[in-house]
RNA sequence: GGAGGCGUCGCAUAGUGGCCUAGUGCGCCCGCCUGCUAAGCGGGUUGGGGAUAACACCCCUCGCGAGUUCAAAUCUCGCCGCCUCCGCCA
């Protein structure tokens, strides 16, 4: 844990500190237990004996004020026990919080392997295809805002008009692009026995702390005041905090869900960056997988979320690379997170498509979620992953790694039946032009 | 938005301040008995934490959280959820 905590670029003393935290909150917790346990025995000679007293009255028998004495007295020692008892469970309760804290603090314990250091530092795993040589080709590429506009498919000066910078329409042949895209992915996880699903977008303060999103990207959120909600910035949210407080059934292997949402963020600590085009923007859709499998089987069902991953990015036919995050770019809860970016000519580098992340029992722990323990007796906590199969910003890949010099753009022949737009006003699906 | 009702062990229910260490039925598990998919009998069956080599044992848990009390499933307040009716509305 202090070797994770290092390759993050965090502090390790926190391990300590919450040894120690850990130690006193047991050592309280004792104390009050064993006065308690006096406590409730004490308590209980009370009622007997004011019943023998209540009794001895209505007798009218000679002891009765006798009886009433010690009543009295038990009571008032019962008293004396209870305040002490009290102050003991306020002692173990603010132990309690306090480790609490201070386990807050720490990251998941990053996985043997992960690359130590910050966003720079990821290793790059793989490449995969070719980047087209537009100038072989004969014609300058045009960026994906360019390719919209002309195609009439994304409108940003109307999203600024509406919602402000990073909103946009997708209009025409682009709002039909996306549907195609993220039911195409849709249609590919359930085919893989994925659970199809449509969640909730806003979640209540617990389930986003149990997921993770309010330490670090706390100012990502969109926080609704006037209800106590925040609005997700990926249905991971939703799918985390599926089954809290649950135990779940992992006899028959992973628990693997996909679903589509919408997603919001507030990009605060981006300003200036991709301002142009969807690249970045406060809203877009998102197909995302997520599976609860135990936490033996987590490495494997990573790679398995990172094959379906490839598995999309090969439908859409464009170049990509594979990295391994760096420890300090993972995130709170994530152990290790592949990420899969794809080539934009225009910028000419790779950029974000995917990322799937092992979250091992980070999540699955703050939002209670276990499994029968096949080992032995109880339960224990389940793994949780996620990872992407598809969002708004892939059709800046699609659309510029696919124009034409004519100024149309080649549907991948995988996407087609997904868009239908044989017939509609005169467009073929292999390319698009516009919707006119 | 208004009015009312409700939340107890996997399910159904009992429980209106101390004989609740939460009872009963069903289901489930283990055993016994019986020659036959049954019935009967006995035992077990929420989850978390502490303790332990492992047990034993102890504490917490009656939707969640505070409070009143020597003592709370039971009384008070807040929150969450569900149901019924009314209103409004995509």
């Amino acid at each position: 844990m202090r070797a994770s905590q290092t390759a993050r670029g965090e502090d390790p003393e926190v391990v300590d500190a919450i040894l120690a935290a850990d130690e006193r909150r047991r050592g309280a917790l004792s104390e009050f237990e064993s006065l308690r346990a006096e406590q409730k025995v004490v308590s209980r000679s009370v009622g007997a004996a004011m019943g023998a007293f209540q009794k001895a009255k209505k007798a009218g028998a000679a002891d009765a004020d006798h009886l009433e004495k010690a009543a009295h007295h038990a009571r008032a020692q019962a008293g004396e026990l209870s305040e002490q008892v009290k102050s003991l469970e306020a002692d173990a309760a603010q132990a309690g919080a306090e480790l609490a804290t201070l386990l807050r603090r720490a990251g998941n314990v990053i996985i043997d392997g992960v690359p130590s250091g910050g966003e720079d530092d990821f290793a790059v795993l793989e490449t995969i295809g070719q980047a087209r040589d537009f100038a072989a080709e004969g014609f300058e590429p045009l960026d994906h805002l360019a390719i919209g506009e002309r195609l009439g498919a994304i409108d940003m000066e109307r999203g600024a008009k509406v919602g402000g910078a990073r909103f946009y329409y997708l209009t025409g042949v682009g709002a039909l692009l996306e549907l195609a895209l993220l039911n195409m992915a849709m249609a590919q996880a359930t085919a893989a026995g994925f659970t199809p699903m449509i969640t909730p977008t806003l979640a209540r303060s617990d389930i986003m702390h149990g997921a993770g999103f309010m330490d670090a990207h706390a100012e990502e959120v969109y926080r609704l005041e006037a209800d106590d909600l925040y609005l997700t910035g990926t249905s991971e949210v939703a799918l985390a905090g599926y089954h809290a407080d649950e135990i779940i059934d992992l006899t028959a292997g992973p628990q693997r869900y996909v679903a589509w949402s919408a997603c919001y963020r507030r990009e605060a600590g981006s300003h200036g960056k991709d301002t142009r085009g969807i690249i970045r923007v406060h809203q877009f859709h998102k197909v995302e997988m997520f599976s609860y499998c135990r936490p033996e089987d987590a490495e494997v069902e990573h790679q398995r979320l990172l094959d379906w991953e490839r598995e999309m990015l090969a439908k859409i036919e464009v170049p990509y690379r594979i990295i391994d995050t760096a420890a300090g770019d993972l995130g709170g809860p994530a152990a290790r997170k592949f990420d899969c970016e794809a080539w934009v000519p225009t910028q000419g580098r790779y950029r974000e498509l995917t990322s799937t992340s092992n979250c091992t029992t980070y999540q699955a722990r703050r939002l209670n979620t276990r499994e029968r323990d096949p080992n032995g007796s109880g339960t224990r906590t389940v793994a949780t992953l996620n990872g992407t199969l598809g969002t708004t910003r892939w059709l800046v890949a699609i659309l510029e790694n696919h124009q034409q010099a004519d100024g149309s753009v080649r549907v991948p022949e995988a996407l087609r039946p997904f868009l239908g737009l044989d017939g509609a006003g005169g467009q073929r699906s292999s390319t698009v032009t516009s919707m006119a």
